[in-house]
DNA sequence: TAGGGGAACTTGTACAAACAAGGCCAGACC
DNA sequence: GGTCTGGCCTTGTTTGTACAAGTTCCCCTA
C-alpha cells in the first residue's frame, strides 16, 4: 500500500499526462487539491513536490503551479540498470557474458571497493539484436559468487541480484564522457576503431553505504542517449534510445 | 535571509565535508539535531531531505541516517551555466561569438521554442585558453533583443541575462551523447574530423514554463565529462572536468 | 551458546494551525 | 486612459502532535 501522497502524486500524474491539466495551464490550488483528496495540506505538497522533481510541473510562491509537461522520468532505476530500462520502453533486450573472471583488486578498485579481491566481468549487451553496449565491471568480493551463479544471458542483473539475495542498488555516481573506441571495444561492437563511443563510468553502493560494483560501460553512438530533465530544485535522468 | 532549514542544510554539508561527520558514520538522529538547533522536526527533515537529494546522505526508515559522501554538487546552475561551473572550479574561462544572425524559425523549433522568429547564435568556449565546446544556440524572438545586447565575449550569457533582464533559467531537458566531429567542429575544435565529441543538446524554459533556449553544445572528448549522483529518490547533476 | 522476543529508538507519514512572502486583479485615483 | 494601491489568493516556512513502520540491541530462554 503506497503513501496517500504517493496515491496524489500518482493521480495527478495521470491526470497531467491524460490532459485533464492541459500543459501551460495551471494546477488547482493546494487548498482546492486538499479538499477534493479530503487530505491536509502538507500531504498534497508532498504530492506535487513529487511531481515537481519530475519536471511535469513548476511552482513560484504566489502563483498558482504550472504544468510544464510531457513525459515523466522513473530515474534511478532506469539509469541503473540497462534492462530495465529497455524493457520499459519497450526494447528486445539481450546479453551476454564474454569473460569472468575473480583477481586481485588493483589499488584504485579495493580503495573505491573496500575489497583486496574482486570479480571481473565483461558483457556486451543487444537492443533488438544489435550489439550496443559494452559492459566492463567490476564487483566487490561479498557479492562475487551471487554474480558467478548467474547465467551467462542473464538479462538483467540488478534483478536477478534482488530476487536472488536481496541486493537493492540504492545509490550510484555517474561519470559521462565520449571516447574513441579501442581495438577490442570495435570488434566487439561492430564499429571502426576510433569510432566515437558514449561511456559512461559509475560506482553504486547499497543504501548502508557499502560499495557493489565499479563499472565501465560503453555505448555505440547513435544507439543510446542519457536525457536529464532539471529544475532549479531537483534533477532526475533518464536514457533514450535513438531512432 | 536563506531559510532556517537551509541555514541547517548548510551547516549540516559544512560538517560533513569538514570531516566532523566521517563517510560510513551516522548522522545525529532528527531529534538531536532538532534540540541542538531549536527547531521543529520537520524543518530538521526538510533540511535532510536537502543533503539526501544532493547524494551526501541516505536514509532507510528505522535506522540512523548515513553519511555517503565526498563533495557535493550544486547541480543546477552548473550543469546550465558554462561559465559558472567552470568558474566554480577554479578554471579560466573564456568565450567569443563566432556568429549571430535572425532567421525565421524552423517548423521543429518553431514549435518547441513557440516563436516564428529566432536569434541563431555560435559560441565558440575555452578553458585555461584551450577550445573546448562549440555552442550552437537558437533564442526565442522575445529575449533574442537583450542576447544581442550582450558582447560578443561574454562570459558567462546566463549572469549576464540575469543582471540586465532579470531572466531566470528554471528548467531544462537534457540530452546527452557522443558523435563524430563535422568538418567545421574539427576546425573550430582543433580536432581531427571523426574523432569522438561529447553532445549536449537542450531546451531551456522560464519558470513560467516560457520557452528561452534550444542549444546544441559539443565538448571535446577528455575535455569535459557530465557526473551524476543518483539515489532512489533523487539524482543531481554536475560536470566535471577531465585532468 | 545460539536464538527468539521485546523494548527503545529512529525515520516515515499525516494532520492541523499560523504567519510570511509574493503574485494577481479590480477599483480608485490622476 | 494609464497607473497605483490595497485586498485577496496562493505558495513558502515553521511549529506541534500523533501514530506507523522499520532497526538495533539487550536480555532472557532453550
Amino acid at each position: 500500500m503506497a503513501a496517500r501522497y504517493e496515491q496524489i502524486a500518482a493521480e495527478l500524474r495521470d491526470e497531467i499526462l491524460a490532459g485533464v491539466h492541459l500543459v501551460g495551464s495551471q494546477l488547482p490550488s493546494e487548498a482546492e487539491l486538499a479538499a477534493r483528496y479530503s487530505a491536509a495540506r502538507g500531504t498534497v505538497r508532498q504530492a506535487v513536490a513529487i511531481l515537481a522533481a519530475e519536471g511535469l510541473i513548476g511552482s513560484r510562491q504566489g502563483a498558482r503551479r504550472i504544468v510544464l509537461g510531457g513525459e515523466r522520468s522513473q530515474s534511478f532505476a532506469e539509469l541503473h540498470s540497462f534492462a530495465q530500462w529497455a524493457r520499459s520502453k519497450g526494447h528486445a533486450v539481450g546479453g551476454q557474458v564474454l569473460a569472468q573472471r575473480r583477481r586481485r583488486a588493483a589499488s584504485a578498485e579495493s580503495v573505491r571497493l573496500g575489497s583486496a579481491e574482486v570479480l571481473e566481468v565483461l558483457r556486451l549487451r543487444t537492443l533488438e539484436g544489435e550489439p550496443v553496449l559494452l559492459e566492463r565491471t567490476v564487483y566487490a568480493s561479498w557479492i562475487a559468487s551471487a554474480v558467478e551463479g548467474l547465467p551467462s544471458d542473464c538479462e538483467s542483473v540488478t534483478q536477478a541480484l534482488y530476487d536472488r539475495v536481496g541486493l537493492v542498488f540504492a545509490y550510484g555516481e555517474h561519470l559521462i564522457d565520449a571516447i574513441a573506441a579501442g581495438t577490442e571495444d570495435a570488434r566487439l561492437l561492430g564499429v571502426r576503431r576510433g569510432s566515437p563511443l558514449l561511456r559512461q563510468r559509475r560506482i553504486t553502493t547499497t543504501q548502508e553505504g557499502r560499495p557493489v560494483e565499479l563499472s565501465d560501460d560503453r555505448y555505440r553512438a547513435g544507439s543510446v542517449a542519457f536525457s536529464i530533465r532539471n529544475s532549479i530544485g531537483a534533477n532526475p535522468l533518464t536514457r533514450l534510445a535513438l531512432p
